[in-house]
RNA sequence: GGAGGGGUGGGUGAGCGGCUAAUACCACCAGACUGUAAAUCUGGCGCCCGGAAGGGCUUCGUAGGUUCGAAUCCUACCCCCUCCA
């Protein structure tokens, strides 16, 4: 089945759809669990079955330098290796040019870089990139693009853009499976007439998506809502729209309300790893001293394994104890979180609520943070 | 009974005349984390005042002593460990 995208219904700029790929249906919005190195760390295939994770995203970048992207095609694919049978978004690499940016150097071929595994060099150029994610046999293959970290002047974002543009022709030009499809990813940093432009010239190229790239990375929380919400107007509307590298609650919430679609972030697992646990009330860390004693769940009204099956105060001692459950129950129960935010987010979309339920959640999810951060700020006072 | 070693902040354990309110690790108390080089990183951790810079007070088994100055040297005492009998 070849890739398709169909938007159900609109509340608002808020959209439900669908998006159709060989490995099956994901429903919109999605959110992508982040499986870096094909495995979503801590969680395995089964858990993420339980959790309702219908599309999980990985990274040609470290695919290639490990196990390398021949050896997985041996395999039988990224699927078949990693044991996971739904659909398989990849990134291309091109964040690895932000992320790893001491170790790469960028040319107008591709990019240049030093294995962080072995120190060895490599090149990713835009036609490497498709290449590699067919081999692997993913369901949705992102363009090779240039994400410049937020400190860049307007002059290197704007060249970071045009190369991304660039990069973009190539490998739609590159890429031939009929099965597989292909997002291109837009830049521009938080410039209103950059990011029109960006977006103009890769709908003109007629990708099968569009990728919001190039944001949370450091800039202010108002410029990232104000140019995703540009984009949710700016993006044809038949088309999926998928936020790069957002996902907290809150980024969730508000950028489904401005017309994005699909979502991925390492944050609510990498978080969790760290015992940092969304809450409707809020993040809570269960490693700090008030859940030593809590008999009840992390969260009373949570449907994930962990809060269904162990009281906060276990899952406290299994982090104290540094036990390997405890990453694991605090991923499913993060991914979970998520992944329901995503399933009510729809049906308040399908029911033409939507800003209801955003303003309703995130007043919730907002207000007790706040409280919380208080009665902190008030505790230290007391102490000194 | 004889010989030797040792007692340092919640724990392990450095220091062995001034640079030491005292290294480091752990524990503890917090914070950060947004297309994952992350089961990571950062800060705090004797008491009091201060937002901080900083200031004051009390600490290295106990009690004395030597010295301008002691966790560091001396004496006595208490306790612990090892080996021999």
């Amino acid at each position: 089945m070849p890739f398709a995208f169909r938007l159900d219904c609109t509340d608002g700029p808020a959209r439900a759809g669908s998006m159709d790929t060989p490995h099956g249906r994901v429903p919109t919005p999605a959110f992508m669990p982040v499986a870096t190195q094909g495995s979503v760390k801590a969680v395995a295939p089964d858990d993420l079955a339980a959790i309702g994770a219908a599309i999980v995203l990985s990274n040609t970048y470290h695919l290639m330098l490990r196990p390398g992207i021949e050896l997985i095609r041996e395999m039988g694919g990224l699927h078949r290796f990693m044991g996971w049978r739904g659909p398989i978004l990849t990134d291309s690499g091109g964040f690895q040019t932000l992320s790893l940016g001491s170790l790469s150097h960028l040319s107008e071929e591709g990019v240049t870089f030093r294995s962080h595994v072995d120190g060895s060099e490599w090149f990713l150029s835009p036609e490497l990139a498709v290449e590699y994610q067919e081999a692997l046999g993913v369901d949705v293959a992102m363009a090779l693009d240039h994400c410049p970290p937020y400190e860049s002047g307007e002059a290197a974002v704007r060249e970071a853009m045009e190369r991304t543009h660039r990069w973009a022709l190539r490998c739609r030009q590159a890429h031939r499976s009929g099965e597989q499809a292909l997002f291109a990813v837009v830049q521009g940093g938080v410039s209103r007439e950059l990011r029109l432009e960006s977006a103009a010239a890769l709908t003109a190229m007629d990708f099968d998506g569009y990728a919001v790239g190039g944001l949370s990375v450091g800039e202010p929380k108002a410029m990232t809502y104000e140019t995703v919400s540009l984009m949710g107007e700016t993006l044809p509307a038949d088309k999926p729209r998928y936020l790069m590298g957002a996902g907290s609650p809150e980024d969730l919430v508000e950028c489904i309300g401005l017309g994005m679609d699909v979502f991925d972030c390492s944050l609510p697992t990498r978080v969790a790893r760290n015992g940092g646990l969304f809450t409707p009330d809020g993040r809570v860390n269960v490693h700090s001293a008030p859940f030593r004693e809590r008999a009840g769940p992390i969260d009373e009204n949570c449907d994930c394994y962990a809060c269904a099956s162990f009281s906060a105060a276990y899952l406290h001692h299994l982090f104290r104890a540094k036990e390997l459950l405890a990453y694991r129950l605090a991923s499913v129960h993060n991914l979970r979180f998520v992944t329901r935010l995503m399933e009510e987010a729809r049906s308040a979309i399908v029911n033409g609520r939507y800003a209801e339920f955003r303003d309703g959640f995130l007043a919730r999810y907002r207000a007790t943070d706040e409280a919380v951060r208080q009665s902190q700020r008030e505790k230290w006072r007391r102490r000194r």
